[in-house]
DNA sequence: TTGACAGATGTAACTAGTTACATCAAGCTG
DNA sequence: CAGCTTGATGTAACTAGTTACATCTGTCAA
């Protein structure tokens, strides 16, 4: 019925068609609007609106070689720990024109490999991964590409890509010294699965030495609010003894909280407990959980920033160290 | 030192020059590697590996027009409900080989406009947005751009655009019910901010009916852990009686519990506890909250499977409700 | 009156891929 | 041995923008 059967969208040459301009001028009034008079913008614009054309973003990106988009691997959306990160990154990439995909890796180096392929063959400028620990083809991938790579979530000085992120030895050790330091001698730790997980590993090897001269008990478990729950059944099925439980996660800590509650163990009385992450919610549980800060939210920031930077100026940014800090709140308790 | 003095990124050009074939011959290897000899195939392989060649996104997309990138808008990421949704929809877009790009609008119309064109402007080939409350600038671009764009978390058959979600009048009219049923008829209400926010405001009208019989007290505060903490406080400083407290998320519902805890009041000995939503924490809270249970991973699924259906096959999808189910756990209790 | 220059606009060549069509050789059939 | 088919490859025209350069008009100063 239609005077054109093939209605496709239109394109910068129909615009330029309808409004009786070359090509140059619908671009310069999409681009430099200034450039064009007055008269000539008012009729370009009513034809682009007549004919609802919008600007291909693939052509754009053809000609500027920047499709403005970074990727973020992150191994799960389920923790609170990597949204809030995800949340800072995407709003400071978004202050600077940059979107943010995400992709999640559930911490298995062949699926990070895998979408990290598939963000590439989209387009990213950048990535942005969690932790040092990745399968070859990813680091060949990397390689091939030459794109801007920013490893978070750990810090490491002589690591081959630049990384933002703290120190996850000394976290664990700050939070298992403030044990000790409280008299606290039979300490249980829960942490998350060990392997491919260089978070945990370090965290892992922040208790090494005290390891020898105190009584440790580890306790593997998912990182989740039932992992916490189950943990502490095992826990006390082994029947041994401990005054304080340390867990490399608040998510954990809650999960381990509420198991307590729910077995009639009072928290601090008769066990302290200490998490490491400081979650938003951390504050407001009951008791109020003593943890080790890491500064997630500005983690975010700074990985934007040093994305930005990178892609602006083409400086590979320093290792960036962010601090862990020891908040007491009312989980623990000194041991007589 | 090297021969070129300008070595920028190698394109199909010139891995045909070096190896010798047509831009044709090196497109085939890429993209139907079969209908290539095995000789010339391994030979231009060899060639792009050397030259460390990438096919440009930009420049694949402006043939198929077609960029593989799906954009979701969401009120934020610190909210777990959010992020579970998220992580489903990633998963399964990731299934058809779409990448998600992310971007949160704070629940602010303007805020959600502005970040719907950044999404054009990276060529998003279709959007998932949350609830039915939108700017006319929003429905404008919408329109303009002829971009499927899903609605979520909120069912609503004669929407403008296609629904995925639950019926949140009934959600919260089924959590209303059970306390009702159970003997309770001095109820407080805790839920989010009201402006711009359709999900909240559905959750309200489920109650309105009963509004007039019974003696439901509203107290509105953030959507957060702290947020429900501080509505308990705002309560008990008015001094009015009641038995139960129906919290409109889970989340809230959290809050509420820890600040009871801290109060000393016991759940649900002395006040029932009800919430909306089933966190995968909710099971695990002490005691475990009683909730209904909304089915958010598989809003996730859907509405990547409508997604996938509209654009491989321009059908557009029909409203989908999902069911919204009582979860009965131990923050509850019936009244003699 | 001429030259210089600014402002507005157009032409065509770029960007980096895909793909319809043409070409050519080799193998098979009648 | 002509004729047909198949397989492998190349040529060139697309996709939808941007932009360097050319052109044209008009104003102003010398």
């Amino acid at each position: 019925m239609e005077s054109r059967p093939k209605k496709k969208r239109a394109n910068l040459r129909d615009v330029a068609k309808v409004a009786g301009v070359s090509v140059a001028t619908v671009s310069r009034v999409l681009n430099s609007p200034k450039a064009v008079s007055e008269e000539t913008r008012l009729r370009v614009e009513e034809v682009i609106d007549m004919l609802h054309f919008v600007p291909s973003a693939a052509a754009r990106a053809i000609n500027s070689g920047r499709t403005r988009v970074i990727g973020a691997l992150v191994p799960t959306l389920d923790n609170a720990i990597f949204s809030r990160f995800l949340a800072a990154l995407e709003k400071h990439l978004a202050m600077h024109g940059l979107s943010l995909v995400v992709a999640t890796t559930s911490n298995d180096p062949e699926i990070e490999t895998e979408k990290a392929r598939g963000l590439v063959d989209i387009g990213v400028e950048a990535l942005i991964v969690s932790g040092i620990t990745h399968s070859p083809e990813f680091d060949k991938l990397m390689e091939q590409t030459r794109l801007p790579v920013i490893a978070t979530s750990y810090f490491e000085e002589n690591y081959h890509l630049p990384t933002v992120g703290y120190d996850n030895a000394s976290a664990s050790r700050i939070a298992l010294d403030f044990l000790l330091a409280s008299g606290h001698q039979k300490i249980a730790v829960v942490h998350g699965p060990v392997k491919n997980n260089d978070r945990t590993q370090a965290r892992l090897s922040g208790l090494k030495a005290a390891k020898l001269a105190h009584s440790l008990q580890m306790f593997e478990t998912d990182i989740s609010i039932q992992g916490g729950s189950t943990a502490i059944q095992n826990l006390l099925r082994t029947k041994t003894t401990f005054t304080a439980i340390l867990c490399f996660s608040d998510v954990l800590a809650m999960g381990v909280l509420f198991e307590l509650q729910r077995q009639q163990i009072n928290v601090p009385e008769e066990v302290s407990l200490i998490g490491i992450d400081d979650l938003p919610s951390s504050p407001y549980t009951f008791p109020a959980i003593t943890t080790v800060h890491l500064p997630v939210a500005r983690m975010g920031e700074v990985a934007a920033k040093s994305i930005v930077r990178w892609l602006d100026s083409q400086t590979v940014p320093d290792p960036y160290l962010l601090p862990a800090e020891l908040i007491v709140r009312h989980s623990t308790r000194k041991l007589e």
